[in-house]
DNA sequence: CAACGTGGCTAACATTGTTAGCCACGCCGC
DNA sequence: GCGGCGTGGCTAACAATGTTAGCCACGTTG
């Protein structure tokens, strides 16, 4: 019990069944967006600053350091105001969470939208520079700790589409996933030896991924072995 | 400084340099081992025993649930008493990680020395069943916030090597560990999609890593692509 | 002008890791 | 035998954490 139960995943299995877009898809030889990106809640003016506020105080101290009392102090009051716009640092975390998700999702979406000739390599750029560019989120986002059900509904499904977008596969896509999180936490945490190249550890994998994916899908977008 | 300075790491660059044995194996086509097993720190009997039970309860409830007032309930006696035998909680941690990183580590290098048919399929077996035996453990090993300086020195560097002696190639052993500590920390935390076969998604990511493997390494010693 | 919701405050509580200080017991040298 | 002392337990207490209760000033609204 003490992870909860998950009901939101990302990386959906797939577009739903017969769906006719991700077949025959007009432009782009790889499926079309198929997932709906959810609306981001409403939070009251004053609640949107607070968690602006505790945003940029995340990436300042870590999750662990963001404390309601250091919020608040940020914000020129006390720690028990904050109660007047948030029911518990659990929802200032989910809130923080879903502002991740749904930057990283854009980005992903986007990545995909512009580049159609090495969507693999697209994403994988782009996953790793929107981690990058906001560490301490990515790990709040990750956090195994991280009470998942609360999240909005299909938010982490939109959020991991395109890993499936971009491979055709399911099992693939989550494969690129693990991998595209796995480096990624792991050069946040730097857990890679100190002088380790990891623009050539992401293209180990990029370019094993575009392999599997070209023997997977023949004929299909992903350029050849590139590298 | 939240996740502090990590001075030890996993995933080696390789073998130390002009190492014979590297090249010149004599029954093995791939790299012997060349990193020495760390020996485990030095405990008491009676903190022996307390890190034993705090491994217990830790499967039982979790790192977040594992509080000094519970151990010390579990073993009969009050919280500050244990300060008689570790200096802080963070020590036991310590215990805790180093004691998963020797069995995880084991594990790996033992993988190799029985399977050398397929070393890259062992390594990912291996490492997913040692994940899925002891979750909070390898939660806890890999997490973020952990002070990793404080590990055994070359304990992580010497868990790691397997991943090393099964690629042949420094960049490609830690997308393979990447991917391995990606799709399981995914795994044990719930977050792909409930249906989804694991096993394929596993094996997809096997495939994509052999396949890698042998075109950096051709005429090397991992099967050709065997589904 | 009275009523009331909004949003701040202080005081306080339980839980956490941790320290200080006390004491019973068993072993060692005389 | 016995005094001294290290070992290992205990209670009391502290600071920091999330959180609740209860108070009050202010602005809006009937």
């Amino acid at each position: 019990m003490a992870s909860g139960v998950a009901t939101n995943r990302v990386v959906a299995d797939g577009p739903p069944a017969g769906d006719p877009r991700a077949a025959a898809g007009s432009k782009a030889a790889y499926p079309q967006p198929t997932t709906a990106r959810p609306a981001p809640r409403d939070h009251t003016a004053r609640a949107a600053e607070i968690i602006d506020t505790a945003r940029a105080l995340l990436e300042e101290i870590g999750p662990r350091g963001l404390t309601m009392r250091k919020l608040a102090d940020a914000l020129g009051m006390r720690a028990p105001s904050l109660y007047k716009h948030l029911p518990s640092r659990s929802a200032l975390e989910v809130a923080l969470v879903e502002h991740g998700l749904d930057e990283i999702g854009g980005a992903l979406h986007g990545a995909l939208a512009k580049s159609t000739a090495d969507p693999i390599g697209a994403l994988l750029d782009t996953y790793r520079s929107a981690g990058l560019a906001n560490p301490q989120l990515y790990r709040l986002v990750t956090a195994s700790s991280f009470p998942r059900g609360q999240i909005l509904d299909g938010l982490e499904a939109w959020a991991g589409e395109p890993f499936f977008l971009a491979t055709g596969d399911s099992h693939l896509a989550q494969a690129l996933w693990s991998f595209a999180h796995g480096t990624l936490i792991l050069e946040l945490d730097g857990r890679f030896l100190g002088g380790s190249d990891l623009d050539r550890t992401w293209q180990a994998g990029a370019k094993a991924f575009k392999a599997a994916c070209d023997a997977s899908n023949p004929g299909g977008v992903t350029s050849p072995a590139s590298d």
